[in-house]
DNA sequence: TCGCAGCGTATCACATTGTGGAACATCGTT
DNA sequence: AACGATGTTCCACAATGTGATACGCTGCGA
């Protein structure tokens, strides 16, 4: 099905991924395609802008083009927009770091991330992240389908010690964070970096992202994650009013 | 060649582009090809991640991953984060908009924008538009590899009644740029938006990025453009050291 | 200086793969 | 109830993508 067209993204995907030139050869043997296999697809992504192709070196690379149309998608997601100042505000107050997150499939994307009030630059914003070892990752995914938090399930990754590995145990903790309306994380995810995280909504079925407040775990111990948790569901609610959807904390209509 | 690839970006590109969930028969009108192959194309781009499917609306639309891997071409370009405090500087300091831009093709695309020394969110960063018409976009121009520069100078389109619209004129243009180290746009692109721009180098025979300071023109008059060009040569500068180019305004090395 | 190993690129006969017309299923509208 | 528009599926055909092979080039070590 679509053959040439799915190794052509993989192409593409590789190319953007590595973040450096890279050579036929090399790409070809990562991706499990020949080299001429390779050499045409790199071909065709340099012919319409995908890809640029520097002539001395032999080399390739993803093109600007690729972060263009990706704005673009971002722009789509209004939530950013709306929810600046809201983030600001939270990030000044909790003196803690502020992130917004939207899911994809069962990985979360972090498309805002403050620092003292700033937005961060460069790192952060962008990655990609597995949602069920984070606190706005297991908010996202307490309301999405079914099918998806089955996938989610499904052999849940380890990252530290505290990473919930149990697929039953992950679906009952987000069956507790669906009914409480926000998430917490201690250690799940890097060994000293505890969250709590609340829904941001549209109107829609599903929340459109999450707000989460991060902080090492010294100052992060549970008695200032409940000190913390009003100002945040604040916020989230302040962010889903402008956002057109309901101010509580939960789905707005019951789900299956 | 690399037919089937080549109409699957374009699906892409178009889904991007949009902004908006798109139908299988609006896209394959658009794009010129037949429904069932619009529809194949889409259902690769889907199970690949690159795209979503509103299954209630049966409607199609651009997924996150396309941000995500946008993001990691522009963490290739070093230049936004090493120019980053500069460029907030120059803003305070000249108290008008600041940007950043690189060249892709006869385009460029802003990469940063700054207004009262903050990042500009929405909307500016991230648009392409044609170099020939812009003080960056000369200033860019002026050092492209000639078949580039003879591509813009074929029909440059007009914005405004300023704009260059003379193959000749525009390459005249050029040269006075690279002589000058430095580019200017009085109402070439909107009709009272004057800039000026200079070149970041980082050793390359090209320059990687252009800052530019932008105005309307009641107050980016002329002897305002000459007062402002110190400081915007000196930020320009400094960027270009951190670079790793010459600090100069002119290429380091001379080109055929 | 030579030869080798690695690279990116070009070629070509083969059959796998993508193709588009037509038919079907589902809507909302007339 | 009939229509027009949509998204979806099917299938025979051949155009299209395929990979082994070969070529030219560069840099490295013998």
């Amino acid at each position: 099905m679509e053959k040439s067209f799915v190794k052509g993204l993989a192409v593409l995907e590789a190319l953007a991924r590595a973040g450096r030139p890279r050579g036929v050869t090399d790409l070809a043997r990562e991706l499990g395609m020949t080299k001429s296999n390779a050499h045409r697809l790199l071909q065709a992504l340099v012919a319409t802008g995908f890809a640029r192709h520097d002539a001395e070196a032999g080399q390739y690379s993803a093109a600007p083009k690729l972060w263009e149309l990706g704005m673009r998608v971002l722009a789509q997601v209004e939530v950013r927009d709306k929810a600046a100042a809201q983030l600001r505000q939270l990030a000044r107050r909790s003196g803690e770091w502020v992130n917004l997150a939207i899911r994809d499939g069962i990985h979360v994307l972090f498309i805002e991330r403050l620092e003292d009030g700033e937005t961060v630059r460069g790192g952060y914003v962008g990655v990609r992240a597995p949602a069920h070892a984070l606190a706005t990752g297991k908010m996202l995914l307490a309301h999405a389908p079914a099918a998806v938090q089955q996938e989610a399930a499904r052999r849940p990754q380890a990252f530290t010690a505290r990473t919930i590995v149990d697929g039953a145990a992950l679906l009952a903790e987000l069956r507790r964070v669906r009914a409480r309306g926000h998430a917490s994380n201690r250690g799940e995810w890097r060994e000293m970096v505890n969250s709590i995280a609340a829904p941001i909504w549209d109107g829609g079925a599903e929340p459109v992202a999450a707000v989460g407040i991060t902080g090492p775990h010294q100052r992060m111990t549970l008695a200032r994650q409940r000190e913390l948790l009003a100002l945040l569901l604040d916020s989230a609610a302040a962010i889903s009013r402008r956002m057109g959807g309901g101010a509580l904390g939960v789905a707005p209509v019951a789900r299956g």
